[in-house]
DNA sequence: AAAAAAG
């Protein structure tokens, strides 16, 4: 289970593009230059296997989170890197929305890879993996607003996303994108509780969570029948086999009964091995980034135990050490593993005059709504969470994570390793550090954390429970 | 155990 070796095309020894012999056909050995230069990366152009393939190494890019990468092209386009949003088959409208609205001035790496391969007839497939924090979301928001015809009053772009939260940070992502586009979007988490939506989708774009997409979709109120592009982000959560894979598996089937060639994307900064094959199986003919899981840990994110000789010991963690030191700097999510323990330890808190929220998908879609709303808005600077937050949410003033407990499987000790790095991810956003503390107690924890390090191959440090001067030390460095 | 949820 850790590691099918170099993946294929990697066996053999890395030629730089210059060393190409001169017969390379000139088309393509132009293209392969161009790209080369764009991402001053080493590619290795195989001209003459049965399925053009191009596997580049990148040797810069860590800013943008992809220092190695295994690119795979499976048609007979070359595909140009885009090093200017310009180059991109992008109209006016959406361009405008780039600088204007979100004020992005180049492409990043993830989106200079695969811009060109979603938006290039004839609209292939396309698996993407790259760093938490690089740029995902405008890559498969910038597909969807180039895939609609706003002048078509029927849904045609749908994007399937874990989490309520999720479904309404890209659809304010979308609608600024597209602001100058006219082209409208909706959401099921734009339905009020309790209020249920009868009349058809007129909206071009739809992002949605499984539970309401489904009863859409069953009612009427969602048409399949013109969806042209079908997006999954944190797509290997959406496809594990004992979550979400189910319904998203019966979705795109039913989208390909009625359009073959609907263009599906799946988006991830985690892929194991083994939801990687089954997202293989799933969009065969895909193009593919994937990154290697040595090359995904943060080095952004400075990552600590905390050893604590019992539980209670955790609690006098966060309100010796973490509370007291944590609000001025920046804001903090305190991860748990249940609803019982997000919703106990809020109050054990509170009872004691800790000022904190909390969330967990018990509660309340509009009280949810609210609570992260507060923390957007850094009303509230601590925020306890269960997994419901640990994937893409998007704060950028988040510098602090706390595993509270540590991302365990049912069995308690088998380490979640995706939940881990997805948790340690909501901070250092946008560039910034982030410290992450992992509050160890107990032998089983302690395998845990030696697991995780091993598995990302990253020295994690220590930091004393009762040692507040290190504390303040640590915490400084994530400003 | 968590996530969606008109279950």
């Amino acid at each position: 289970m850790d590691d099918d070796g170099p993946p294929p095309g990697f066996e053999q020894p890395q030629k730089h593009w210059a060393d190409e012999e001169p017969d390379t056909p000139p088309g393509l050995g132009i293209e392969a230059d161009r790209l080369a230069q764009d991402l001053k990366l080493i590619a290795k152009v195989e001209p003459d296997a049965d399925e053009p393939d191009l596997t580049l190494r990148l040797q810069e890019g860590l800013r943008d989170g992809i220092e190695e990468a295994r690119i795979t092209t499976q048609s007979d386009t070359i595909y140009a890197s885009a090093a200017t949003f310009e180059e991109l088959p992008l109209t006016p409208e959406i361009l405008q929305g780039l600088y204007v609205e979100m004020k992005f001035e180049r492409p990043s790496k993830i989106q200079a890879i695969t811009l060109p391969m979603v938006l290039t007839p004839p609209f292939k497939d396309l698996i993407a993996q790259a760093h938490n924090g690089s740029g995902k979301t405008t890559c498969f928001v910038l597909s969807m607003l180039s895939r609609v015809d706003p002048g078509i009053n029927k849904p045609q772009a749908l994007c399937m996303c874990p989490t309520r939260e999720l479904v309404t940070q890209n659809l304010n992502v979308l609608n600024r994108m597209g602001k100058y586009t006219g082209i409208r979007a909706t959401s099921t988490a734009s339905e009020t509780d309790g209020k249920f939506r009868k009349d058809p989708i007129t909206e071009q774009v739809v992002i949605g969570a499984h539970g309401k997409l489904k009863t859409w979709a069953s009612k009427r109120v969602l048409s399949l029948e013109t969806i042209n592009i079908l997006v999954f982000d944190e797509a290997d959560e959406m496809l594990k086999a004992d979550g979400f894979a189910d319904d998203s598996v019966r979705l795109i089937k039913e989208i390909r009964k009625r359009n073959p060639k609907v263009q599906l994307l799946l988006f991830s900064a985690t892929f194991n091995d083994s939801v990687k094959r089954f997202a293989m199986q799933i969009a065969p003919t895909a193009n593919q980034l994937f990154v290697a899981k040595e090359e995904l840990s943060l080095d952004v994110i400075a990552q600590y135990n905390v050893r604590c000789p019992n539980r209670d010991a955790k609690v006098r963690v966060l309100k010796e050490m973490i509370f007291p030191n944590c609000e001025r700097l920046g804001q903090t999510i305190i991860f748990v593993r249940s609803r019982d323990q997000a919703k106990d330890l809020h109050s054990a808190m509170e009872k004691d005059g800790y000022k904190c929220t909390s969330i967990q998908g018990g509660m309340e879609g509009s009280d949810r709504d609210r609570v992260v709303q507060e923390f957007r808005d850094g009303i509230t600077k601590i925020l306890i969470s269960t997994d419901v937050l640990s994937r893409g949410f998007d704060v950028s003033q988040v510098t602090l994570v706390v595993n509270y407990d540590l991302p365990v499987e049912r069995d308690q000790r088998t380490p979640q390793y995706e939940t881990y790095l997805h948790r340690i991810g909501r901070s250092g956003r946008f560039g910034r550090k982030g410290v992450a503390f992992n509050l160890v107690s107990g032998f089983e924890d302690e395998k845990v954390v030696e697991a995780i390090s091993a598995y990302f191959h990253k020295k994690i440090e220590e930091v004393q429970w009762d040692d507040e001067d290190k504390f303040i030390d640590v915490l400084q460095k994530s400003l």
